[in-house]
DNA sequence: CTGTATCCTCTAAGATACTG
DNA sequence: CAGTATCTTAGAGGATACAG
């Protein structure tokens, strides 16, 4: 059996994804930049808070956003989920240590984008200008 | 004119995703999170490179997925594009100092997913061995 | 109140083929 | 070598209705 240059390189192209999959930086960037992540950690930087709060305080997530949101920060080791069986019942989320130190992380971010993203914001209109132009 | 409950839930929904796009972590976010960004700007990390240059240490990137990430990244004054008129023709990308200063803010997240991706990791798998054995 | 189940839409990412 | 133009697809995000 041989094969083509090109499956060869549709080989190395499939090998190299799965690796790309694998990369801690990779998966940390794919967790943080779903919609709605970075809104919930910091809104529960300062505590808990209960999921009709959440609601509220961001009531641009669908329910079934926020749910799922707060799923996958759950099953991330990210955030705690305390349920109290009253009725109605009620539900906690809170932030664990490793939560904490990751909302340094997103601080970073959030103080590089306030610093800079004015800057980004002019290139994107000087190139979109000329261009618009030039044709 | 009078509105539901519904419909204003609605309105405030849409408002606030406006208002999201705007915010400029969000913008940052979703400009680093594009599969081949963080790549890219990794290998520009040292210096100028080449167009097939690129290419070939970045295998998994399609030839179109590769071209579209430069691009944005020159539009948003992130990358250089530096063409050179022989035969054949030639290209060379090098960061900007806006670009070099993202580097900064990509490395920590880097340094956070080496330390305490792990722990993620272990999060996961406690999480789905629960799920799998209760249901 | 909190959460699940469906259905739908839109777009990032990729495969492929072509041009200067 | 570098880049563009199409077509396709998988999945994130959302609307809606229902359930414990």
């Amino acid at each position: 059996m041989t094969f083509t240059a090109h499956q060869k390189r549709q080989a190395a192209q499939a090998q190299y994804a799965d690796g790309l999959e694998l990369c801690p930086a990779r998966q940390l960037l794919e967790a943080i930049s779903s919609k709605w992540v970075t809104l919930v950690m910091l809104e529960l930087a300062d505590g808990e808070l209960r999921h009709s709060e959440l609601r509220r305080r961001i009531p641009g997530a669908s329910q079934k956003m926020l749910t799922s949101t707060l799923r996958s920060l759950e099953r991330d080791g990210l955030v705690t989920r305390l349920l109290t069986l009253s009725v109605p019942v009620r539900t906690d989320y809170e932030l664990t240590p490793l939560g904490h130190s990751l909302l340094g992380v997103i601080h970073g971010l959030k103080e590089w984008a306030d610093e800079n993203m004015g800057q980004v914001e002019e290139a994107r209109g000087g190139y979109d200008r000329a261009r618009e132009s030039a044709g």
